[in-house]
Parts: C-alpha cells; structure tokens; sequence
DNA sequence: GAGGTTGTATGAATCGTTTCAAAGCGTAGC
DNA sequence: GCTACGCTTTGAAACGATTCATACAACCTC
C-alpha cells in the first residue's frame, strides 16, 4: 500500500542507493537514469518518509517558535518573518503558543526536543531561563527573541524596551503634557517594566512632570478600555494630559473610553501613545501614535542568528541583536 | 553524545524492550524496574527520538492546519479550537499559512504528507479541489474547514454563509433601512460569494429596497475603509442607509471612516453590520452588530471529525457538520 | 511433583531512507 | 593488450524506538 523507494527501485530497475541520489543528487546521477526513476515516482506515486529521513540524519528540517500570543499581530508579524528567512533556507517552522504560561511553554519545549528540532526561538514567559540553558547545553541552539540575556550565553534578538518607553514620554512631554499615566500590564512581564522604566526616566528629566501608573492584568484591549474609562471619569482637573499604554491593545481599548465621552477629545485635552505599531494602529479612529517595532525583521534576524550557529557553531558571528525603536507620530500626540 | 534507548537500557541493566515498556506501559513492568529505568532516563538525560518512533508506526501524531490567514483573529480562534481538542487526544497540530495562495497551499500539503500526518484541516484558496481529493485517495484524512464539499467526497465542518448574508441584511431591513450597501471582497472568495447571495434574497423579499455592492480587492482594514470614504463622500440623499461589511475587518474600517465625518452618525444615519464577531467588534467606538460564527466550535469540531474518521474509518460517523451563523446585535445597528 | 497460570523480561526483527566503500564498465593512453 | 581513470551504479549497514513471540520464574492446585 505504501510507496517506499524499494518499490521505486523495482519499479526502475534500479537500485536504492540510486533512487535515493536521484532525490537527493541527481546531478551525480545518468540522465537517462534520473528520467526512469522520476517516471517510476510518478506513476507509483512515491513520498517520502520524512521520520525515515530524520532518523537517518540525525536532525530534522525544523526550527521551532515560542511566542507568548499567537493573537496578538505583533507576534503574528515575528512569526512570519521567521518562515520567511526559515524558507529562504529550505526549513520550515513549527510554531507554538505557550500563552503566556509557563507550563505550556515547557510542554512545547518538550515536544519539539523529541521532534530533534534544529533549533529553538523562544520569547521566555518568565526570566527563569535554567530550562533553557539545559536545552542548550544539550546542544540545541537557542535564540531569545524580544528578550535579551543577560549572561550572554545563547543568542538573542531584542528591541530596547527602555529606549521605547523614554522616547514615547519624551514625545508627550515635547507637546507640552505634564500629567503622565502608564498604562501597563503585569509588572513581571519584562517588556512592561522596561517600558516603564523609560518612562520614568524620562520624567525625572522634566521638572514639573509627573508619572502614575495603572497596572491592568492583562495587555488587551479590553483591559485597555477598562483603564482609560478609570481615568475618565474623573473630575477634569485629576485627568492626565499624556497617556503612554505598554502596548498598542491597550492603547486602542482607552481610546475607545476616551472618544466615548463627548466633551473629551484625542489629543486635545489627552494625548495618547501606544507601543508595537501593529496595522490596526493606523487605523483606529483617531490614528494612533505608537513605537515601531520591526517584528518581520525581528523573527527574520533570530531565525539568520539561528542557522549562522549551525554553520559554524564556534564561528565568530554576532550573537546578539538590538533594534532601536522608533517612533511614529500620528494624530493622537498632535499638538 | 545522543542518548537512546540502549543506553538508558545499559544503565539500568534490563533490555531495550523493557525500556520502551516503561515508555508506553508502565504497568506491565514491575515498580522497582520501573523506578530503575526512569532513574536511568533521568540520569542520562535521555528524550525520545520522535522520527524513529513514527517510522515504526508508520504515522506521526500530528494533524495539519492550513489556514487562509493567520493574522486574521477568526483563524487564530479556529487554530486554537483545534488544537485544544487534538490535545485531548494527544496529538499536535502542524499549522501553515497559505497566505491565500495556490501555490503555499500546494508547498503545505506536499510538506505535510512527507510528514505522514493523520489528516489535513483546511480552508482551501479555490474551488479546484483535485489534489485534496487525490491526497484523500491515498489515504490520508481531509477535513474542509469553513467550506462545505458539494460532494460529500470528504468531511467538512462550515457555517452556513447564505443564511448569515440573509439574517443580516434581515436585521438592517428590520431597522426600517431600505437602500443598503454591501462591502465585499473579490467575488471569487466562496465566503464572500455566498454572504452576497444571502443579501440578495433578503432584499429580494422586501419592497422598495435596494442592494449596491462595493468590491474591494481584499478583506483588511484599510480597504474597509476606502469603501466607507467611497460612499461617505457622496450627497447624503445617494448614501446608503444600511451597509453589510462581508467581514469585520471591513467593517471596522468603514466605521471609521463614518465616524470621521462629523454630521454622519451610526447608526443614525447609516446602520452597519460586520461579519465574524472578532474580538474587536465589541471593543470599537460604536459597538459593532455581526453575525457570529462559532471559531472556535469550528476548529475544535474539525479535529474532533478527524479523529472520528480515524478511529473508524468506514463508520456511520457524520461526516458534515454545518453551523448557523448568529445575529449579535450592538449599537451600531441599533434603532 | 506434574501441570497450569500469572507476571515479568528478553532481544531479534522491523520501519524507510541515506550513506559510502566498492564494483562495474567504457574509454584513453602507451 | 594492459593499466589507469572517470563516471555511474550497487547494496549492505546504520539511524533509534517499538513489537511480539518466547523464555523464565514464581506460585498454585490437585
């Protein structure tokens, strides 16, 4: 019932080995040779075992993809960015959602060692990378991605969240705002601290700027809304005039809170800034000020970084990444 | 360097066969044995080798997913319906994105099959549906995800689209609005063609209304909101009073593209009605109506069919699982 | 104590592909 | 006519987990 290259062989007249170079090196193989046996594929309908192959080799075709939210369309975008690189290279990537917990994340990891995966891409749920640093001394590299290590023991690819959060203030405080509110998410997620840490700075650097902060439980746009109604519906006065929210969600679900009140308007009376430049920043009613981050290069580079250490796992290459964010100034910071 | 089961069976001193019992049948070996090896696995670090495994079964324990868009948050709930009933049975799933194109459908599904997974979920990107068929003919399970097989070749799970075209337009014709718009993708998009044809029928059975469509060349955002712009821009008696989004994306860009406009109010003057129920049509500025189709019933009903028709192959299991599309009423249609 | 039963452990064979040393064959050079 | 060389093909070994018929031991039962 199954097609394996024996029947191929029989089919062709030929032996195994032949088949095998026919698929694998057919330059080393006799035209006429590569003709018959191509035919006998054809008509027999012959695929290839993949797991045989694998097993043979050692190792598979695979890189694998840990991302805390598959939903979210800025890990949408890595993700994409790496299947880009990933096929330029002939590998495919496998993609899984450890949403966030830490124990899916190890379920995943699991999976993909047994899959003998070339390698793994993870944005780490939390800083406890012991796990990690296993998986790699056990000889799988590993590249972080949005997330830098400290140590420097595996390859990384990150975005100055820091950097981000200060250019972000700096911006509102450019247009004249004082009151500053953060809006964020769980402090142990390190994206958010960074974030906030940036904005501190640059408030210590203004006199006469202030910064509070309202830690939500989550990054969504729902929480988000939940947020910016918070901050509306106080007296006028108490109200901050610049808003930076720790992601672009949350930065949608506020301003939705904040155009749903009449007499306050974006950015007139409140300026709004969210981070990660997804597409629907753009287009929301009032067009978001956000900080770019480039998520197709992102996964593109943690992939590259990937298949330079497979090539030459004692080479000299760059191990480490960092972007620069930027900023984007649309209608919700203007004037 | 690598650790199989030969060493582990070494180490603990049994034989391989013990070993792999322990594995997969822990009860057939005696607890001190078993205590013994798992001892010996963990010392030595061992982790199964899947290739070799699945080539002795002669299967993997994956299902594929092939979605049309992977950024859309409808297929991301449907990848997650899935793959929370494939973990139920034990079984991972592959998912690929073929990005609307022939042509990555085609790379998937070849990739897929070198793979020896269980089944195929997928959405196709047109109606020539022979390789799936022949894929099917060789044996390999094929699940039609939000399409439906006319004929009942393979299994497929799909929401009935001609009924939510017609309760839509239904609901906007309910509302006393008589001109109504339709904004809809390329009419070669199955989904799309059928939401039409469900409009058609309700303003068929209506005296006095009207149905215009505006064809934009894809189903984003941005082109959601050209097509508001388009026919915002017009003298309001010409404007539509009802405008039916094929999906949500669309919807929401044609929101906002009304609500720019200062003395054009919705629902007022113009109601609006999406398609899908995404997460973010609750959370726009005026809440949107949609018609909501079970995403993730969908996904998680499309593995559960697999699964079915794996365990029996020619059982008397259903084969075809149609949903009904529901009417989500919000502010955007009301009054 | 012969025969039966139960519980546990064994290890060679197997899955399908790739690899690689060796063989086969034709041709050119001397 | 012999050797040498290049091109092509061969086929057995290997990858690592699983399976299954078989062996062994211990315990009952009559």
């Amino acid at each position: 019932m199954v097609v394996s290259v024996r029947d191929v062989a029989a089919a062709a007249s030929v032996s195994v080995g032949t088949v095998s170079n026919v698929l694998n090196r057919p330059e080393k193989v006799s035209p006429a040779t590569v003709e018959r046996v191509t035919q006998a594929i054809e008509e027999l309908g012959f695929v290839r075992n993949d797991a045989a192959r694998q097993l043979r080799a050692g190792r598979s075709r695979s890189i694998a993809l840990i991302v805390l939210d598959a939903g979210n369309p800025f890990f949408a975008e890595v993700a994409r960015g790496a299947e880009d690189r990933a096929a330029e290279s002939g590998m495919s990537v496998l993609l899984g959602n450890s949403d966030e917990r830490s124990d899916r994340e190890d379920a995943y990891l699991e999976l993909f060692r047994e899959q003998r995966v070339n390698g793994v891409l993870v944005t780490p749920v939390d800083r406890d990378l012991d796990r990690l640093a296993r998986l790699h001394a056990g000889g799988v590299p590993v590249v972080l991605v949005d997330h830098e290590d400290a140590e420097r023991s595996f390859g990384s690819v990150s975005v100055d969240d820091v950097e981000g959060g200060y250019v972000a203030v700096s911006h509102l405080l450019s247009t004249g705002r004082r009151r500053i509110a953060f809006i964020g998410g769980p402090g142990t997620i390190r994206q958010v601290a960074d974030r906030l840490e940036g904005a501190r700075r640059a408030v210590a650097q203004t006199d006469g700027a202030t910064l509070e902060v309202v830690e939500m439980p989550a990054l969504s746009v729902l929480q988000g809304r939940a947020a910016g109604e918070l901050l509306r519906d106080r007296p006028a006065a108490e109200r901050p005039d610049g808003v930076f929210a720790a992601n672009d969600l949350l930065a949608v679900g506020a301003l939705q809170a904040f155009t749903l009140m009449a007499d306050l308007q974006v950015p007139r009376d409140i300026a709004l800034i969210g981070y990660d430049d997804i597409d629907f920043a753009a287009a929301t009613v009032v067009p978001l000020s956000s900080i770019r981050q480039p998520a197709h290069l992102i996964g593109y580079t943690a992939v590259d970084l990937l298949l330079k250490e497979l090539d030459e796992p004692d080479g000299e290459h760059e191990r480490t990444v960092r972007f620069q964010p930027e900023l984007v100034v649309r209608e919700s910071t203007a004037g």
